[in-house]
DNA sequence: GTGGGTGCAAAGTGTTTGCAAGTGT
DNA sequence: ACACTTGCAAACACTTTGCACCCAC
């Protein structure tokens, strides 16, 4: 991610922070910058890890304080992948409909985006009485390449 | 749902446990029978007290040892809906390609099949070199009748 | 009879919170 | 100065598990 975006997306969390009468720490900081350096889904437990490397300081409790904050702003977004613990997505700030993909097969997760489904939620929330506010597509699929070849870019049979 | 669906749905998970040298017991029936008792979603807690009505011998560690056995056999779907604990769907047996607009201003939760949306995902996850086993679709919406009239059939603003 | 099943209560796990001290505005 | 913040550790809530007894096949 270019750094004109970082800087763009600090200023959107302060703004956000500024008009719920929070503000900005070190702490709060480090966490961004964590999450700035990483285009993969997370955990708390990973974004705590990375985020003492930039500072140490910075405690699990504010971790899991901070989170729901980024969430509510739009920087991040809360996946659930049938884990016993959450997934963060940093992608949702740049690419706030995209989908994705779990191969149960080799267990990548695939991101894509498709103006055509968007449009059809649209179309069917409409008729449906309610106007879509963000959306959620979880496709669990298995490879094809894993198949019909024995073996795939991220695992063998 | 019609009784002929009930016994088949019980049938089918009959025949499941077979195939893993499981057994059917009578606290399994139970449980079973509060699920197909029911069009909702629910919890594991609502479960146990559901079954217990039936059989109150029930204990909630065998209605947590069933769930995932259920799930597995394609009978009830896990679902996560924000909250800190899962939601189970009963309808997901009968309809395993229905998604969920979930309104963020009257809480309802109602659910549609799209054929289109799902020829969408096979076309999409086929380029990718994917094969659907499964997809999971929310869409977060506002309610268009409570913000153009002030109320709709759940809540008033 | 044997291997799976059960209830109970204790343990586990990710997340939240009370508190006293620290800090941004 | 006054709120908002923090780290720490205890508390939580949901779920899982060890164990001794039970029961379906």
């Amino acid at each position: 991610m270019p750094p004109v975006d970082r800087q763009s997306l600090k200023a959107k969390f302060v703004e956000f922070l500024g008009a719920k009468d929070l503000r900005m720490t070190c702490q709060r900081e480090a966490i961004l910058d964590a999450i700035f350096a990483t285009e993969e889904h997370f955990t708390a437990e990973q974004l705590l890890d990375w985020s003492r490397r930039i500072d140490p300081s910075v405690s699990r409790a504010t971790v899991y304080r901070t989170l729901p904050l980024l969430t509510e702003c739009g920087l991040l977004r809360e996946m659930d992948f049938g884990k016993d613990h959450k997934f963060y997505d940093p992608n949702y700030a740049t690419h706030p409909n995209h989908s994705h993909i779990i191969c149960q097969d080799c267990e990548r997760i695939v991101e894509f985006e498709s103006d055509k489904i968007v449009k059809l939620e649209d179309e069917i929330s409409s008729r449906l009485g309610f106007k879509v506010r963000s959306q959620k597509l979880q496709i669990t699929a298995s490879c094809q390449e894993l198949h019909s070849r024995g073996a795939c870019a991220n695992k063998r049979c």
